[in-house]
DNA sequence: TTGTAAATGCAATACTGTTGCATTTGTATT
DNA sequence: AATACAAATGCAACAGTATTGCATTTACAA
């Protein structure tokens, strides 16, 4: 969870594309070294604004081979906006692993991937057969909390 | 679950804006009859090749102010499209009990509510606090098990 | 160093959602 | 039943989100 056990070095960001058969170029390796940089998920519109010399079109294409290769996730918050985050080990190509709970913080906006809440086998009706859950909660973060 | 469940007249229609303080208009009707005829969510794109008469704008007004009454919930399925169902008994206005599953069939693309499911609670790391859960299955609804 | 496929940037387009304003409609009141 | 007014609708315009095609540039293997 805290930004240390994700922190990589450039190095480690171009083993990452190699091991995926991408190039190694400029905009991959900042992307990769922002999203690393934190520990929420990155809204859409973050991503932009702050890699706004990276033609939007890039952005989504470099999002959207990330993705499929399963280095990162995608994840709606509440308001149906797009947030990526860094995928935890687990998360193999087009298979994720991404059975955690994503909390929306609704002070910060924050999307917060908690990968070490494991929550319990859900039965559904007769006949449904899942291959994948996510759990939303809604609320404040733990920093968010202690302001108010 | 079922249709019949929530069949209503028009009748029950008109009562049901009357109860909210909003003018029985064609409108209306229509988007609530729409809605309670399906046992899933209906996504935003359907309402609006159904209804094209009914003009973009207005739709986005009656679902929000419908929302806003606690007759609607809006729930985003995996792909960030915005999906509308009826609310159970349980929602009041301005505080939705749509704490239960929502499950995406991958499959036939619906997103069904499923009320009866009850699931337990989920402990947070510390400093966090919750308001709200709310968990999204994927994969094979009831009938698109069967023709697989 | 060079050739080639991959990646990028740009233009154009479609979809999603919002705001302001003029017009129409529902309904409460007389 | 007629009227008056607020609410609801339709239209135009706009902003944000996402996709596609194509020309150019770049990474990297030979």
């Amino acid at each position: 969870m805290n930004n240390m056990a994700q922190a990589k070095s450039t190095y480690q960001f171009e083993d990452l594309l190699e091991k995926h058969q991408l190039k190694k170029t400029g905009a991959r390796l900042r992307v990769l070294s922002m999203m690393y940089a934190k520990n929420t998920a990155t809204s859409q519109p973050d991503l932009e604004s702050v890699l706004n010399d990276i033609d939007r079109v890039t952005l989504y294409r470099i999002l959207n081979v990330f993705e499929e290769k399963g280095i990162i996730h995608k994840v709606f918050d509440l308001n149906g906006t797009a947030n990526y985050a860094v995928c935890s080990s687990g998360c193999q190509e087009h298979h994720h692993h991404d059975e955690h709970l994503h909390f929306n913080c609704t002070n910060c906006k924050g999307v917060f991937c908690l990968n070490e809440i494991k929550f319990p086998t859900i039965n559904l009706p007769a006949g449904f057969h899942a291959d994948g859950f996510t759990v939303y909660a809604s609320g404040l973060c733990a920093k968010c909390s202690k302001m108010q």
